[in-house]
RNA sequence: GGCAGGUUGUCCGAGCGGCCAAUGGAAGUGGACUGUAAAUCCAUCGCGAAAGCUACGCAGGUUCGAAUCCUGCACCUGCCA
């Protein structure tokens, strides 16, 4: 079978698909040629995040199947906002929408092939939905899209059905946001012939309500496929640290922290996350799960895990110095026993500070962004928390010394068993 | 437009004049165990060194004293028009 209509198969295995319209049919048509797909995401925040890393990876496993993709920016969609399901989102301005549109069209950059560089069959093409609703009035609107909806169906979706039964209601804005997604999808498939949409399943509801327009009104069967929501064993979503999102630019997740973030997947997960987010083959995945299981303590699938995603996101120089971060500063070696220049690569990627000699372990703690607060400090010394250089601080008010910045370089301060700091000596 | 109910800390949710920085649960954080896992157990969980300060939709008021009572405003929900 050709790598086009492989696909699907592929995405089967690697556990990528959660729901879908007729998968036979689909196949069918991938066999046949090419096919134009395409995917969307919203500028909520200037940035994407690891929810978003889900869809470009599929996207990015069509397109190197052969197949062109369409990577759709929501620059209107987004300044309206997909419900959710548990409270209104606060409009953005547009301002605010059209710079995260900005920085997402940079962002993708890295997953797709726009220019055909790589040798895939087709680039990819950025679309912004900006383009098409931009000079659309509604009354256009509600004429020509509006009248193909139920509102009957409407409100059975799910996100919307939870909605209406909660306190704070929907606002007719956010109720609506169905009907642009699904005319995205009828646009699309005018103009590029678009046959396939992909989406997280919290999307299902959104993707089916463009199969159906574009059913009701071109007459035609197109296709989706939703990939399942992944979580860990406790089924909390994945994507999340310490209450914070993963992002996927350096600026807002650094690349230490985001591959500290896939080294500590827990074991019942690290398969699961192997198959979806790398291109290891199968016989290397299974390999890697008999590992897991046999020596654990090695923990070599969430290396690998973590390896490859961050040679993904951002790229094999990152990748280098985020391992030997981690070595350096995980391993079982002093730190305080580091030579200078490990010490000062090691300790790039951390979150920094600065503060100068004299000042207390609360100062460096608070200083670093360790803690939140100076009782948050002390509370971490008292309960044991705390350690500089690789010695536990008993007293909060312990004073860091010269010497306590190694080489002259950072004080290694750590709160709890991974997160770590370098403080840096302040400037006079 | 009318009537009734609601708005509490990250979330859910008690409190209905002083004992409330606010019960309980969840999440989070730390510790023990282990492997920088999971599960479990324990601790902790507004800011401040402290005095104290800031918090219970917003703005006023009553009171020695308010999250709790009153007035106005905003928003949400339901029923009626």
């Amino acid at each position: 079978m050709s790598a086009r209509a492989g696909i699907l198969d592929e995405l089967q295995w690697r556990g990528a698909i959660a729901q879908s319209t007729d998968l036979d049919e689909l196949r069918e048509a991938l066999a046949e040629g090419p096919i134009t797909l395409y995917c969307g995401f919203d500028p909520t925040a200037p940035s994407l995040h690891f929810g978003n890393l889900v869809q470009l990876v599929v996207l990015r496993r069509f397109q190197q199947a052969g197949h062109k993709v369409l990577c759709l920016v929501g620059g209107s969609t987004g300044q309206i906002g997909d419900p959710k399901p548990t409270s209104e989102r606060l409009l953005k301005t547009r301002e605010q929408t059209a710079h995260n549109v900005a920085r997402i069209k940079e962002l993708v950059g890295p997953f797709l092939d726009f220019e055909g560089t790589t040798g895939v069959d087709h680039p990819a093409v950025l679309v912004d939905n900006l383009d098409w609703f931009g000079p659309l009035s509604a009354l256009d609107f509600l004429r020509d899209v509006g009248k193909h909806f139920r509102v009957n169906q409407m409100v059975k979706k799910e996100a919307i059905a939870r909605r209406l039964e909660s306190q704070e209601g929907i606002s007719y804005t956010e109720f609506s946001y169905q009907l642009l997604q699904a005319y995205d999808y009828l646009e699309l498939h005018r103009t590029y012939g678009c046959v396939l949409q992909t989406g997280g399943s919290d999307q299902w509801g959104n993707i089916t309500a463009g199969v159906d327009l574009v059913h009701r009104v071109e007459g035609v069967s197109v296709h989706a496929l939703s990939t399942p929501l992944l979580t860990d064993s406790s089924g909390t979503k994945y994507g999340k640290s310490e209450g914070n999102a993963i992002w996927l630019s350096a600026d807002m997740t650094s690349p230490y922290a985001f591959y500290q973030y896939f080294l500590n997947v827990e074991d019942a997960s690290v398969g699961t996350l192997l198959r979806f987010f790398t291109d290891r083959s199968r016989e290397e995945i299974e390999e890697l799960d008999r590992l897991t299981a046999e020596e654990p303590f090695r923990r070599a699938a969430q290396k690998a895990l973590a390896a490859d995603i961050v040679t993904l996101v951002h790229g094999e120089a990152a990748r280098e110095s985020v391992i030997a971060a981690s070595e350096a500063l995980f391993g079982r070696g002093d730190v305080t026993a580091l030579d200078a220049q490990t010490l000062r690569d090691a300790t790039v990627e951390l979150p920094g500070g600065e503060v100068a000699a004299g000042a207390t372990v609360t100062d460096a703690l608070v200083a670093s962004g360790l803690v939140d607060s100076r009782n948050a400090a002390r509370r971490a010394v008292g309960d044991g928390a705390v350690s500089l250089n690789g010695r536990k601080v008993t007293d909060a008010e312990l004073p860091l010394t010269s010497e306590d910045f190694l080489h002259g370089v950072a004080a290694i301060i750590r709160r709890g068993k991974k997160n770590l700091a370098a403080v840096r000596p302040a400037s006079p």
